[in-house]
Formats: C-alpha cells, structure tokens, sequence
DNA sequence: GCCGTTTTCGGCCCGACTGTTTTCAGTCG
C-alpha cells in the first residue's frame, strides 16, 4: 500500500496521544502533533520526497529524529516506535480522547486503575458509576461523561457552511439586540469559510454590565449549556450545532477577533512574530511589556508584527503570511466582481423558474450575463434535453434575448461526459451553443487512470468550454472520484478551457487547493451557481468564500468579465 | 522533539471555565 502523507500524519497523531496519556513532556508531544499538521498541509508527496533522497529536515518543524521515522514509515508501513507505545498502552485507548472531557489524564487514570480500554468499557463504567469514585473525578464529571458518550454516539459531525449560516445568522442578529451590545461577528473557521465548521463562534462587544452573556444562555434553540461564565460560554442547539461565544471589551475587539477567527496554526505562527518582537499577543491585545500597543482593530494587530492585514479565508497557515511579509497577498475576489453565471437551469429541465423568471433576477443581482444550461438527455432524471428540445430551446432564448433589456441570455449545455469520455449531443447542436459545460453524472467508480482519461478525451472536443463540479464530491455524502486533479488542470491550460468552482453547498467543489494549483497554471476558474430555481443565486457567496480560500483574484475568474470580454474567451476552444 | 541575531541548552502561544479541592489540575479552544 502507498504510504500518502495523511498516513504519517495519522501515525504521528496517534503517538501524539499515546506519549500524552503517558505524560510525555508536552513539548516532545507538540512536536508530533506540528509534524502531523505540517505534513497534511505539506503542498507535496512527502513519499516522492523520500524516494528522491530529499533532505526532509528542511520542512519546518521535522528534525533528525522525525524525518529518520517518516522514511521509515514509507520504507516499512510500521513505525517502530508506535509499535513499542502499543505494547504500553492498547492501541484503542486513544478513542477515549474524543470524549469531551477526557484528555489524557483522565483517560490514563481510566486505565490504570479501571483497566477501561474502549468506549464499550467506558459505557459500563459510567453505567455502574464506577468513575465517579476514583480520585479526580466526581459525580458531576461522570455525569458529563455519561452525556458525552451519548451524543458520540449519536453524531458528532460537521456541519456544512450553509446550513451553520443558518443557524449562526439569526443568532448573531437576536444578539444585536441585547442592551449594551456593540458588535457581534460569527468568528473561526465560519469567517474563514470552511466548508465545513465543527462548530460557531461568536464574538461580542458590549459595555462593561451588559446582560448579553445571560442571554446567550437563554436561546430558546439551547439544548445544553456546556459552560457559563461572564466572558466565555458554550452551548449546544438543538440541532446539535455546538455555540461559543465570548465577550470582550471594545478595546480588544482587534485583538479577539484574530483570535477567535484561527485557524490555530495561523494564530501561533503569528504570536510566534510578536515574541520575536518581544511582543505578548493574546485575545485582549498585542502588549510590550504591560502595555498595550495594540489590538482595537484586526489591522493594529497585524501592523505590530510588521504584516499587512491577511484576510480571513487565507489564514491557514499555508504561505500567506510569507506572503504577506513579500507584500504579495493576493486581492481576493469579492461577489460584487461577478459579472454573470455561467451554469443554470430552468424549467424546460429540472429547474424551477421559467427562463425569463431567471433572467430577471439574475438582472436584479447585476448581472450582464446568464448562460443556460440544461442538462442532458442522459441524465433522464433531471428530464435532460435532447437535440431537438435544446434546438428549440436555442430558438426560444433568441426570442427573449430580442425582448430583454439589460441582461442577455447565453445558449448553453450541461452535457454529460459519458463512460467512454465523448459527449452526450451530437456536434450539429453543439456546435450551435455559446458555451458547452461538461459534467461526469454517473460512472464514479472507475479507475484512476480511466477516470482521469474519460475526463481529458471529454476535453478534447472541439466544443467543450467548461469542465462542471470536477472532482463530482458532494461534501459529507460522496466521496470525489478517484482523478489525477493536476493533469486535468493542464489539460485545461493546453485547450483553452475552464474549471468550475460549483457554489452549491453540498459541492464547492472544485476545492480550495485546486483552485491554487489552478492560478499557479494560468486556468481560469468559472464560479457558478448551478442555479435550479432565483433563490439558487444566493449560494455564489459560498462559492465566493471557497475562490477566496483558494487565494483567487478577480482576474482569476471567467465569469468577472463583462461580456464583451467573454465572447471571445468563450470561443477559443472552439 | 525542534530550534537558534539568547545557537548545542533551555526555551517552546495563551487564557477561561469546571470540578474537586481548599489552591489548583485538567480540559478546551
């Protein structure tokens, strides 16, 4: 089996918390931990990087004795020294760790003197409030337990952006209106617009006896309350959806905004500057000694550790405050720089608003521009167009273009790529469309080396523009197809044609990473709606987050041409 | 275990809340 980066970093992980449960020098553990993250965020194949004989101590946080077990790891598949730890401690111990509450005290106090192994074992325990009478813990922490272990055991996963907005807006908003209440912003990976977030935080301002905090703790959504304090609480909604919320003076605004906006690894590298610097950053401020230099505004904090300001979608820690340090951020695309959509339906396929219904929000949004695209006929569950329906189609968008004012209509297709990679219509009709979407529907399942061919023969044709959802996840639902994602993006370049970034939440798909790979190789990327009825529009600022968390510029993106630009880009594969 | 304009030792990001304890360890973010 191919040893991937992942899998070290999994090993790490784990020895990460067998060294821990045995009360390991925390600093030796946090080494493992580091050496995991950089390894899953490491850009390149750590494995290619072995076989080459590259010096592996010159990635940041990997020294002699690590990069000596990750060529092991890839030499053997076994590190010896998990190997031992597990003669110590059973392998399933680390399992426990993912019980809120338990960390690795208590899980090896669980050990030692319960000889608890498993989640199984554990549930006994508390069942028998055995937990309760060992030294350390108490009724109340077996209770909490006990609660943990059932909501495990239920799910515990995340939630995608769109649905966490949902909940997190009104929330925000309600908040607003405690007296007191100065401002109130949804922070972490939310405001970092991860397409996923294990859970919200929120960051309030408020004058110094505002009831705010008492009211958070009354949401009538509360299932839970985890935690209460003056400035610090936790909840869980009823939708399981886990709420933090923290309170701090105006002042410190800057200062916990950065904070609690993360990621984690950005906030310790930038806190790392501040020391350098001689400087103390944390939630309340940026200090020099006792005082605060710093910290009303996100911006003072980046000014003390000589950074421009980084936004929140590129603070992963993943180059951008090199970047920053260069002066070379990139100016990140807004939605106001979108022009047009390119991938939409209506009702003559499974859309829900009639052609001039969309048309006219779409106008109402700004646009100059709106490419239809059904799908089709293969895909007979979403009743796709044939030749003679999209021929008609074709005829009808003529008429309206002919009656629009302020917005045109674009002829297009989502036409599946079949098994064999050739296209779903024949040419004849094609080659009368303004722009041809290719989209994968069905086959998932092959190979790598004939998905990925299936999908570059697709692009070969003379009047493919535009290549739909490309790794076809759907987030917490599908896993991607198995592609080589690089070869399509050069193929891309090599055509002349276009990757989708798919603002549908259950997609945004193509993924952050990508779209970095994709900007590196000069290929522009389309954001699209993918638009089934005029509320669909809504979701662009989704796919907005995700171009911006893949370092994308307006210049980046198709669709931020006006449509005189378009035209020709839209022809040039063709 | 890593790292170095404090460079081979002695540091390593920082603070809030809870429960059990009676001043603090453990956990979490």
């Amino acid at each position: 089996m191919p040893i991937h980066n992942a899998d070290i970093a999994a090993i790490f992980e784990e020895i990460a918390d067998l060294l821990e449960i045995e009360s390991a020098n925390v600093f030796r553990v946090r080494a493992y931990r580091n050496a995991a993250r950089i390894l899953q965020e490491l850009g390149k194949d750590v494995r290619a990087m072995v076989e080459k004989g590259e010096d592996l101590t010159r990635l940041p946080g990997i020294g002699d004795d690590l990069a000596h077990k990750i060529k092991e790891i890839v030499e053997t598949g076994h590190c010896a020294m998990l190997d031992k730890l597990h003669k110590q401690l059973p392998p399933t111990i680390t399992e426990l760790l993912a019980i809120p509450g338990l960390g690795p005290k208590r899980v090896s106090a669980l050990y030692h003197e319960l000889d608890i192994q498993t989640m199984e074992q554990l549930q006994r325990a508390v069942r028998d409030h055995r937990i309760q009478a060992l030294p350390g813990f108490g009724e109340k922490t077996e209770m909490r337990i006990a609660d943990a272990l059932a909501i495990h055991a239920s799910n515990t996963s995340r939630f995608k952006l769109a649905i966490a907005a949902q909940y997190a807006e009104p929330l925000a908003a309600w908040l607003r209106t405690v007296p007191g209440v100065q401002q109130v912003v949804v922070a972490g990976s939310y405001r970092r617009a991860r397409e996923t977030v294990g859970d919200i935080d929120i960051l309030i301002t408020a004058t110094e006896h505002s009831p705010v905090m008492v009211r958070f703790c009354g949401y009538d959504e509360i299932a839970e309350i985890l935690s209460h304090g003056p400035t610090r609480s936790s909840v869980i909604l009823k939708c399981k959806l886990q709420v933090d919320a923290r309170v701090v003076a105006p002042e410190s605004y800057g200062a916990a905004l950065h904070y609690f906006t993360g990621s984690k690894a950005h906030n310790i590298a930038i806190r790392r500057l501040g020391q350098e610097k001689r400087l103390k950053i944390n939630e309340y401020g940026v200090f020099k000694d006792q005082t605060r230099i710093a910290g009303e505004t996100e911006e003072s904090v980046y000014q003390a550790v000589g950074l421009p300001f980084i936004p929140p979608e590129l603070r992963e820690n993943r180059g951008e405050i090199e970047a920053a340090r260069k002066g070379c951020l990139p100016k990140l695309i807004e939605l106001s720089d979108l022009k047009g959509d390119l991938h939409t339906h209506s009702k003559a396929s499974d859309g829900h608003a009639t052609l001039k219904e969309m048309a006219q929000a779409a106008k109402q949004r700004g646009f100059e521009y709106l490419a239809v695209t059904e799908h089709s006929s293969r895909l007979t569950i979403a009743r796709g167009l044939d030749s003679v329906q999209l021929a008609k189609q074709i005829d009808e968008i003529d008429r309206l273009n002919a009656q629009l004012e302020g917005i045109t209509l674009l002829k297009g297709i989502e036409v599946d790529i079949l098994e064999d990679g050739s296209l779903d219509l024949p040419d004849w009709i094609l080659g009368k469309l303004d722009l041809v979407i290719g989209a994968v529907h069905s086959h998932f399942g092959l190979s790598r080396a004939r998905q990925t061919e299936r999908i570059l023969k697709a692009m070969e044709h003379p009047h493919f523009t535009l290549l739909a959802h490309p790794s076809g996840r759907l987030i917490a639902k599908r896993e991607p197809y198995d592609i080589d994602m690089m070869r399509i993006i050069r193929q891309a370049k090599a055509r002349g044609c276009y990757l989708e970034l798919n603002a549908t939440p259950d997609r945004l798909d193509l993924l952050d990473t990508y779209c970095q790979a994709a900007k590196a190789e000069g290929v522009l990327i389309c954001i699209d709606s993918d638009a089934h009825s005029v509320l669909d529009f809504d979701n662009l600022r989704f796919g907005i987050g995700q171009a911006r968390r893949g370092w994308l510029e307006k210049s980046d993106v198709l669709n931020t041409r006006s449509l005189k630009a378009l035209r020709p880009l839209l022809k040039q594969t063709m």
